[in-house]
Formats: C-alpha cells, structure tokens, sequence
DNA sequence: GATGAATGAGCTTTCATTCAT
DNA sequence: GATGAATGAAAGCTCATTCAT
C-alpha cells in the first residue's frame, strides 16, 4: 500500500466521522476504526486532531479550486461563469455531503480555525467570485458601484446557506439546478448594469 | 433576587465564555465564575451544558425577532424593509459581538443542534425575509418567479457571511451601513420587476 | 474532613506506591485507590504527578530537618552530636521505610528534580552536618584543614549509602546503633585533630 | 561490520541518551536515531529497554573494575590504595560524565534494578575496597574494630555523592585531585590505628 | 436555594515492541 | 541481518455532573 494511500484512508474517514460527529464528539479512536487501522497510526500521518482537520480542510478545498478554475476556463462571459460557479458549488457539496458538512458546520465553527488559523485557502476560493465580478465591471457588463469584496461574500453566503438545505434536508424543496438557476439570475440581475 | 436573575446572569455568562472558547472548549466552571455562581447553581436553572446553548439561543433569537418585527411594523414599502432588516441584523451583531460569535459559531456547528434539534426559533426568524418578499411579489414590486424559499435562504446567507467581518475582523474594510446599503441595492435590484 | 486531611491521605498513599513501583511505574490510579479518593480528587490538591513527588519532598524533608534541629540544640560537643545526626538519620530511615526509599531511589533519579529544580530543601538539610563540622573546627576541636562542603558531602554519602541497607535489606548485616557508632567514630577520628 | 560493534554502538548511544533523559523519559526511537540504525535493530541485541540499561551497567562497571584493579596491583600499600581508588573513582566519572549520571541516577532509582534483579558487579566493585580495608587491618595498619562491611559502604557512598558534583554542577568549587585527597584523608585517619 | 468538593468516565497521545519486507 | 511502518495497550489529566452540607 502506498503510503499516501494510508493518509487519504484516515482522512475520508475522518470527513466520514466528523460528518456524523462533529469534530469534538469525533474521537480519534472512531476514526481509525472508521479507516481500518490503529489509533496509533493517525499519529503518523498527523500530529494531532485538530490537524487532521485542517489537512483534512486543505486538500479538499485545494482540489475544489482547481476543479472550479478549470471549469471556468472554458467560459468567458462573467454572468454565465456566476452561473458555473454555482451550479457547481451546490452539485460538489451534494454529492460530497460528509464533506459539505464538514466545510460547513466544523471549519467554521471555532476561534482555532477562522480566528488563530489564517485560512487561505478558503479566501483563495472565494476570491473566485470576486475575480468574476471584477471582470464583468471591466467589460462594463455589471455595476462598478457593487463593491467586490461585498458582492463575493453575499454570493458565498447565499450558496453556503442553500447548500445547508440538501445537507441537512432529506427532502429537500428545490433541485440543485432551480436553485443555481434562481441564484445567479438573482445575482445576475442585481450586478448588472 | 428573582429566579430569572440568576438564568439571565448565566445565559449572560455563558454568551461571554461560549463566544471567547467556543462551546466545546468552555468549562461550565468558566461560565459559573463569570456569572459569579456556583458550578452547581448553574444545574439548578438548566439540564446541562447544551441546555444552556440552545436556551440562551432561544431567548436571545426571540429578542431579536420582536425588536425586528416592532421595527418592520413602521415601515410599508418591502424594498425599504428589506433594507431596515438587513441594517438591523449587522447593527445588532456589531453591538453584541459575543452573541454574534455564538449564534453563528457555536449553533450551526454540531449535529446535535441542526439536525436532532428543530430549530423552530431560527425559522421564525429567516422567515421575516419571506414575508417581505411575498408582500412585495403580492403588491407587484417584487419579481413573482422568484422563489421566496430560496431569497429568504440567500439573503440571510449573505447577512450572515458578511456578518462575520465585524466579528472576526478587527478593521473591517466596509462600514455597516455601507453594507447594508450594497446587500439591500444588490438583492432589491435583483428581485424588482 | 479536613482539607489538609485529603492532601495528606494522598502524599501518604503516594509515598507507599512510589516506594513499591518507582515513580514512573506508579499510576495515578494506584495512588488514588491507595488514598480511597478518586483519580480526579487527586488534581485537585496536585498540579501533576511530579508535583506529588516534589511536595511530598518538600514536607517531609522540612519535618526531618525540624526534628534534627531540636535534637541537635539539647547537645554541645560536635562529635557527639555527629552522632546524634547519624543515629536520627538512620532510625528515622529504618521507621520509615517506604519514605526513606523515595527520598533515596526517586528523588535523585531525574534531571527534573536535580537540575531544573533547585532542591533548597536537601541542602538546608546536608547543611546541618557543615554547621557541626564548622563549630568543631572554631573549637579548636576538628581538623581545620577539612574542608566542610566536602565532609558533609561525605558524611551524608556515606549514611545514605548505608541506610540502603535497611531499605532493601530484609536482614541487614549491623544494627542501626551500630552503624551509626561506627560511623561517627570513622568521621570522628578523621576529623578530630 | 562486527556483531559487537552495533552492539556496542547501541550502548554508547544509550549512555547518551538515558544521561540527557533519564532511562523513563528515553525513547527506543532516541537510542536508534543516536546510533544510527533502526529501532527494530535494537532488538536484535536486547531483549528490551531495560535490558539495555542492565546490559550497559554491566558491560561498564566490569570495564571499571578492570582497570581499578589493574592499577591498585602496582602499588602495595593499603592507605595509597585508598587513594588509588577514590582518585581513580572521581577521575573516570569526571571524564564519563554521561556514564556516570546513568550509573547515578537511573540505576539507583528503580525496584526494578536495586531489589529484583541482584546486582552482583556493583558489589564486586565495592568489594575492592572491603578488600583494601581487610589488608591494612591484617597488616596492622587499620583499626581491627572498623566493619569492612560498613567502611566499604561509607566510603563509596562518600565518593558517589562527592562525585555528583561534577555530574551536575557547571563549576564545582573543588578540584578531583583535591577532594581525593581530602577523602582519602579523612578515611585514612578514621581508619588508621 | 446555593455551594463547591468530590467523582470517575472518557479521551488524546505516547511509545515499546513486532513483523512483513 | 536490518528496517521502520504499524500496532494497541496504557496512562495522565479534564471536566460535566452530583450531592452532602
């Protein structure tokens, strides 16, 4: 087994146990059960608890960027790419529930993570929506009055608090699309010039 | 000294020491030296240490949602209310920072409080945002095909992330009325006709 | 029951467990059990484990040093009362045991209590023996050309190595009269002019 | 590579380590990276920690041993022998500082070594001086009423504590040749007739 | 009602030892 | 023989909760 492999064991099972748990209810011993290997062994992989849980934080949303970029590449009008971002955001996290959970309910949850821990990541993700919104002020399609730095966390905002829905709802009201839909024509509408 | 005396000191307390340590990371000892109780007294006036969470939750978004309501009672036109509701959510977690961190830290955190618990008192609240939008799209201001379930979830959704500056952030880059202003231009823009 | 009471059922438990497995044999646990407090009562009278090592010390040594004292001011004659401070020494060793054992095996085991921790307790006690050697010499009595810090060095050497005898021992060879009259007259002969 | 040679590379990097640690506080992991091989090594040449310790003890007292007899053989007379000894006693501690904290202060400490397991080198080492002693008394040098058995212990107990002086003091305010020379002295006329 | 000393279950983390390679 | 990743038992310490006063 590549050791790499052990690494990414613990982890999807700690995302697995955090989900269900919560980070603080979550012992060390349930995840390892979880990933099939002794307690001791997570001890190998990371220095303690709350690093699995920042690690855990990094990679994910490290690979959720470059996902998203990737996707928008292909796109160059700035309404359609809001569109993209969204539809995507809410498809990740449903499809990823335990981690959607994770990102949401844990990550933000406590002074050592948002206050102490400088949380890059995360600014890089949603310095996204800002970016988009910077170049639809430059190709005079939206409203230079909208400050950026305002109109990016409204825009997380709106989809983090959505996306609870199909986390938390088993049956939840709207589809993912609907709620994409209805979202960046809601954003859309109010941006443009 | 009343009964209520004592719960409100604690509630008070616990506010303090929640917003400071987190829930997990809070002793019932702290909250019982802050309030200037005893540990034990604190069992006398809840069940227990999550008892005390989702209490201090209840009565403190039942205050908000009153003070809320008599402020929206004074004003008809939905574009401005939405506006008097989103200045009202940052003023009120700007001047209660503790109580901002807890409600939004600590609350949306765990399984136990999202998921086991229903969480009737929040609902009440996010539903104000609704009630506008359903008077506007009534009095044909507001975009009917919007849907109200989704706006409400948004709008919210960006109060609250916005929200987090002020609590995080020591000089936060916006002022609040700033903000309120770009939120309610950028959401009424967004669901006029 | 008293609160010094408590504190002093578990220095006692403490000595007889440090004394039967060694200081890092010993559990917490196991010392509790032996006091009849639970482990967590424990903490509350010790900061941590070494604390229990490092206070028992400190308490017990002053005793001893107080006993010593008294004795020593009934007598005049240095040599007599070299005598007097062997004979105290090993009897005092000999009646308890499981003290005379952590004093000799645990105290002096580790750098956290030799060199990180100035044992100001120890020297006021090896210090009594330079006090004698000192008043013979001003007596015209002991040789003036031994120099006190490494008599007493000496002279406590070589009771501490002989009270080992009675600590591990179940049939030691001599009586404690004796070694301590053949001690003092070792010393004594060499010191005395 | 020679099978001694790792063997011995363990040993030296132990004496290290249990000298900067304390047998309890060393890690096997400590004891490999110092002697460069890998944990799993170590047991290869012993059965366990303290194995390793009982092993070193054993392999340097019987080198010690060695040598003192060696040099005590070139001169007759039972006074200088004494010297001889104590000399060569704080001398070889001095320049194996490490060794002689180990030997000082782990082996002493424990039931483990002092009660179980009977140390038959240590009493081999002071038998050296019972045997210089008994040699003055049968050549009417030294008092025939002097127990070798108590003077052997008084004497290396002497020396130990003596020698802790240079263990853990950065600047000991006597010199080796002068506090041989005192110690000598002092027993020298003790035991004279 | 109020207190706070006492409880003891529970958890993170360590580390000697093993064993497949 | 040599390695070092993996193991899992073990223990110090914490703290929510209780209850005698």
């Amino acid at each position: 087994m590549r050791i790499s492999d052990k690494h990414s064991k613990i982890t999807q099972a700690a995302v697995k146990v955090f989900a269900r748990k919560g980070f603080f209810n979550a012992r060390i011993s349930d995840i390892a059960k979880e990933a099939k290997v002794a307690d001791g062994t997570i001890y190998l992989y990371f220095n303690n608890k709350y690093d699995i849980l920042i690690s855990l934080f990094e990679d994910e949303i490290g690979k959720i960027i470059l996902q998203v970029k990737l996707l928008l590449e292909e796109e160059s009008d700035p309404g359609k790419k809001l569109y993209i971002f969204a539809l995507h955001h809410l498809k990740l996290l449903d499809k990823k529930k335990d981690l959607a959970e994770v990102l949401q309910m844990e990550l933000r949850q406590s002074n050592k993570f948002m206050k102490e821990y400088r949380n890059t990541k995360f600014i890089e993700y949603i310095d996204i929506i800002s970016a988009i919104i910077h170049q639809g002020q430059e190709e005079n399609i939206f409203d230079p009055t909208v400050a950026p730095g305002i109109a990016k966390r409204a825009i997380f905002g709106a989809l983090d608090e959505m996306s609870r829905l199909w986390v938390l709802d088993e049956n939840p009201p709207y589809t993912i699309e609907e709620t994409a839909q209805q979202l960046s024509n809601l954003f859309l509408k109010g941006l443009t010039l």
